[in-house]
DNA sequence: CCTATATATATCAGCGACCGGCATATACTG
DNA sequence: CAGTATATGCCGGTCGCTGATATATATAGG
C-alpha cells in the first residue's frame, strides 16, 4: 500500500469525485472550476492517474454510457478513496494553518502567540 | 520558472522556515514535530530540495557555522519564497475547503446502512 | 464539402522530485 | 570501543506528472 502523501492533480481528482460521479473529460472541465483555471488537468495525467486510482481501489468504474454516439466511462469514488481524501485534507489543512501562523509570527516580528510550537 | 504546485516535503522545509532560519538536521526535526511525526524528511530528499529551493530563490544560505565541532549551514526564507509560500497555503486552504464541503454534501443525501459511521 | 472546435478516451517517452541506502565526520554515552 | 545523536552529502531507482500524439464522433462556420 502506497501512503505517500497525495500529489495535487490526485488530490483534486478524488475532489471532484466526491459529490457524484462524473466521467474522464467531465473531470477536466470541473477540476478547472474547483481551481478557478489554475489547474488544467492533462489527459496524460488523468487517465494514467484514473487506472492506478481503480488499481489502488480508491476509485471505481461506476458505469459506461454512450451518450450523443460518444462513449463514457464515468468513476464513482470507493470507501477507501474517502477515506483517503478526508485524511489528506485533514492533515493538509493543519500544515496550511501551521504555515500561515508562521508567515504571520514572522511578520509580527517573531513575537510568538502562546501554544506556539517549538 | 517552475510554477508547478510545490509537493509536500517541499511545502513543509518551506514551512519549517517560515518563523526563523534553521540548519538541514534541524528541518528534519522540526518538520517531525510539524507533521507529529507523520512525515520524516529523508536526507536524500533535504540536502537535494536545499540545493534546487536556492537555486530556485526560495531560499538563502543564511550563514555557515560551527557547533560543538559540527559544521551546520544555515538556511532562510527569501522573499520569493516567502510569496510562494503563501501563495500555495492559500490555494491548499481553497481546495481543502472544497474537498470537505463535497465530503460533506455527499454524506447528507447518502443512504446510509443502519449503524454504520463514517 | 471541408475544416475547425468540442467532446471523449488512450498511450508513451521523458522529466524531476522523492525515496532509501550509503558514505563521511564529530561528540557523547555506556 | 561500540552505539547513538548530530550533521552534511551523493546516487541509483521509483513513480506521478507533462506534453505530444493518436483515434473517433458531433456540431458549427465558411
Amino acid at each position: 500500500m502506497n501512503e505517500r502523501p497525495l500529489q495535487e492533480p490526485t488530490l483534486l481528482l478524488l475532489t471532484a469525485l466526491a459529490d457524484e460521479p462524473r466521467h474522464g473529460y467531465g473531470l477536466i472541465q470541473e477540476i478547472d472550476a474547483i481551481s478557478q483555471g489554475r489547474v488544467r488537468m492533462r489527459t496524460g495525467t488523468l487517465y494514467g492517474a484514473l487506472d492506478r486510482l481503480v488499481q489502488q481501489g480508491l476509485i471505481r468504474v461506476e458505469r459506461e454510457e454512450v451518450v450523443d454516439g460518444r462513449a463514457r466511462k464515468v468513476y464513482a469514488l470507493a470507501e477507501a478513496g474517502r477515506d483517503v481524501l478526508a485524511a489528506e485534507t485533514e492533515r493538509l489543512r493543519a500544515v496550511v494553518a501551521e504555515a500561515e501562523r508562521r508567515l504571520a509570527a514572522r511578520r509580527a516580528h517573531a513575537i510568538r502567540p502562546k501554544g506556539a510550537l517549538a
